[in-house]
DNA sequence: CTGAAAGCGCTTACAG
DNA sequence: CTGAAAGCGCTTACAG
C-alpha cells in the first residue's frame, strides 16, 4: 500500500505532529530529525495526500477554467498557457467546455464547488449574470479575456479596443477606404470591443462605417463563409473586411475564392487572435495578435495571488495586442472595384 | 459557511450515517425520511464533499489525460471528446500537456498520484517503459491513439495501418505511381503504423516506396515545410505525397507553393487526422479522418469499467479510419513531369 | 429501519 | 524542540 504520515512517524520515532511539520516546514524541527525524515520519506516513497491535506483547510492546488470549446483553437493555445504557468506553481486544472451554455456552467460550477478548486478562471460568456454573482462569491474568480461592467472582478484581458484600432490603421495606410467587419455574437464584449476600436479609428480619418457593414456571424467558420460571401456579391462591395477572430477570417478567405475575388489583391482580409490558424491558410492572415501567453499566466499569478494574500481591491490588467503582418492584407487596388 | 452532513442530519433529527445512507442509496431506508431528508438537502444546497467522501475510499471523480500537447488542434479535439463522455458520466478531467518529455510526464503522474485521479489516460510519447510500467501499476490506465508493445494494457486507437492503406489506395486510383511519405518521428507508433499500412498498399499494386521516399520530421508544421521543400526540389520530384498529420500537410502546402507547384494540379497532398486544420487550408486537405469523438469516449468508458468492474483482460479497441477527400489530391497529370 | 463509533490521512492549537 | 488530541466531512461495518 501506499505509505501515510503514520509510516514515517513509526519509522522515525516520531509522532505524525512532527512529520507533518517538517513536510509544512513549520515550528522548529532540529535540523539533525529533519535530515532523518526527510530520508525516511524518500526511501518510504512518501507523498503527502492533496486530499487528506484539503480536508484539514489547505489547498487542493487544483484550478477551474471555464472555455467556451477547448477544440478551438484560440481557447486550446490559452489553456496551454494556463497549464504551464500553474504546474509551474504546483496547480493543476480541470478544464471545462460551456459552448456559452448557461446550463453547462452551472454543473460545472457547481462541480468544481464539491471538488473544492482553489479558484475559477472564467473565459466564458454567460446570459444570466447571477451565475457570475453566486460563483465569485463561491470562490475566487478571475474573469479572462472579457470584460463584465458594473461588477467587481479580478480581470485579465488584451487591448481589444486597442486591437481594433491596430487593423483599422493598418487597412487606412494600406489605402482601403470601404471596409466592413465580420463580428461575433454581440453578447462577447471582447468582440464588441474590437469592433468598436475598429470603428472608433475609422471615424479618426474621417471614415464613418454603417451598421449595415458590420456583420454579425455566430461561432463557427461556415458562418463566416456565409456571411462574408453575401458581403462580397453586393454591388459595391468592400475593398477590406475585418474578421473578429481567425476562424471567421478563414471563412471569409473561402467565400472569396468562391467569389473568384483574390486576396489580397482584390480583397484585404485581417484578423484577430493570431491563432495557428492564421499561419496555415492561403494566404496567410494578417492578424491582430493576443499576448496568449501572458493572458494565461497573468489569469493564473492574479487567481493564485487572490486566495494565497488576503487581497481585497480587485485589479484589472489589460494586455498590449500587436499586429502580425501577413499576406492576406495589399494597397488597396481602386481598377479592380 | 457550506453546509455539511452533519447540519443536514441535525435539521432532520437523524443521524449523519442516516443521512449518508440516503445521499448514497444504500441500506434501507423509509420513504417517508428519504424524502425529508432530500428536502432539507435542497433547502440548505447541500453538496457532499468530494474531497471527504475521496478519503473514506471513494472516487474522486476525476480523470488525468496525458497528451503531448493541448495547443495542437488534434489533442484539443480529442481532449474535448474525453472532457464531454466525462462530464456525462460525473467526471472530470485535468489535461497534462507533456510535450513529449519524460521528466514532464513523471511530475504530472506524481501530481496525479498525490490527488488519486481514479484513472489515466495516456496519449503521449515517452521514451521509458518503466515509466508507464509504473503508471500503470499505480492506478487504472488505458493507453490512447498509440500501441505499446509487450505491454498488457487497455488501448484505444484509431486503425493508423488501415488509414495508411486508404491513402495509399486514393492516390493509386488517381493513377499516381511516384509517391513520398512525410511522417513523424519514428518513435511515434502511430505515425510509424500509418507508413507501414502506405507502403503495404503500394506494396500489394506492385510499386515499392525505397526508404529515401519516407522523409522523417519533427513535430511543427514549420519542419513540414522544410522538408518538403527538399523533396520538392529534386529533379525527379513525386506526383503525390502523403503527410502522417495535418501539420505537416500544412507545411507541405506551403512549401509546394513558394515552390511555384500547384496543388493538387501537380501534387496532391494526402494528410491523416482531419482536424480543423484540414478544412481551413486552400486547397483544403484530403486526409484521413481519425474518429476522434469515438477514441475519447472509447477511452473514458473503458477507463471508468476498469475500477468500476474488476476487470482482468486487457481490452484493446481498434476504430475504423475514414478518408475525407477534399481539393487537396486529384488525378496525376503526366504532362507535369 | 436507524444510530454510535471507528477510521480515512492529514493539520493545528495547545501543553509540556 | 516534540507530542497527544481534536477535528476536517464523510463512509462503513456493526449492533440494535
Amino acid at each position: 500500500m501506499k505509505a501515510t504520515i503514520y509510516d514515517v512517524a513509526r519509522e522515525a520515532g516520531v509522532s505524525i505532529a512532527t512529520v507533518s511539520k517538517v513536510i509544512n516546514e513549520k515550528g522548529k524541527i532540529s535540523e539533525e530529525r529533519r535530515r532523518e525524515i526527510f530520508a525516511i520519506m524518500e526511501r518510504l516513497q512518501y507523498r503527502p495526500s492533496v486530499i487528506a491535506s484539503a480536508l484539514t483547510g489547505k489547498h487542493t492546488y487544483t484550478l477551474g477554467l471555464l472555455i467556451p470549446d477547448i477544440a478551438n483553437p484560440f481557447f486550446a493555445e490559452l489553456a496551454r498557457s494556463v497549464e504551464d504557468r500553474g504546474h509551474q506553481l504546483g496547480y493543476s486544472v480541470i478544464i471545462c467546455s460551456t459552448d456559452n451554455q448557461d446550463d453547462r456552467i452551472g454543473q460545472y460550477v457547481s462541480m468544481l464547488k464539491q471538488k473544492q478548486v482553489d479558484g475559477l478562471m472564467i473565459g466564458t460568456g454567460m446570459t444570466n449574470m447571477d451565475l457570475l454573482r453566486d460563483i465569485s462569491a463561491a470562490m475566487p474568480t478571475v474573469v479572462l479575456g472579457r470584460e463584465v461592467p458594473d461588477f467587481p472582478a479580478h480581470t485579465v484581458v488584451a487591448g481589444d479596443f486597442g486591437g481594433g484600432g491596430l487593423a483599422a490603421r493598418h487597412l487606412l495606410q494600406l489605402g482601403h477606404r470601404r471596409m466592413a467587419v465580420l463580428a461575433e455574437d454581440e453578447t462577447i464584449s471582447s468582440s464588441r470591443d474590437r469592433v468598436r476600436g475598429f470603428k472608433q479609428a475609422l471615424e479618426d480619418s474621417g471614415i464613418s462605417l454603417p451598421e449595415r457593414d458590420v456583420l454579425l456571424c455566430r461561432h463557427r467558420m461556415e458562418d463566416g463563409k456565409r456571411v462574408a460571401a453575401g458581403l462580397l456579391s453586393r454591388v459595391e462591395r468592400p475593398t477590406a473586411v475585418f474578421c473578429c477572430n481567425d476562424l471567421l477570417a478563414a471563412g471569409a478567405l473561402q467565400a472569396a475564392k468562391e467569389a473568384g475575388i483574390r486576396v489580397p489583391e482584390e480583397l484585404s482580409v485581417v484578423s484577430f487572435d493570431n491563432t495557428i490558424l492564421a499561419s496555415v491558410t492561403d494566404p496567410p492572415l494578417t492578424s491582430v495578435a493576443q499576448p496568449i501567453e501572458l493572458l494565461g499566466a497573468g489569469a493564473v499569478d492574479l487567481l493564485i495571488k487572490e486566495f494565497e494574500q488576503a487581497q481585497p481591491a480587485k485589479e484589472r490588467i489589460e494586455l498590449r495586442t500587436e499586429l502580425i503582418v501577413r499576406g492576406s492584407t495589399a494597397v488597396a487596388n481602386a481598377t479592380f472595384n
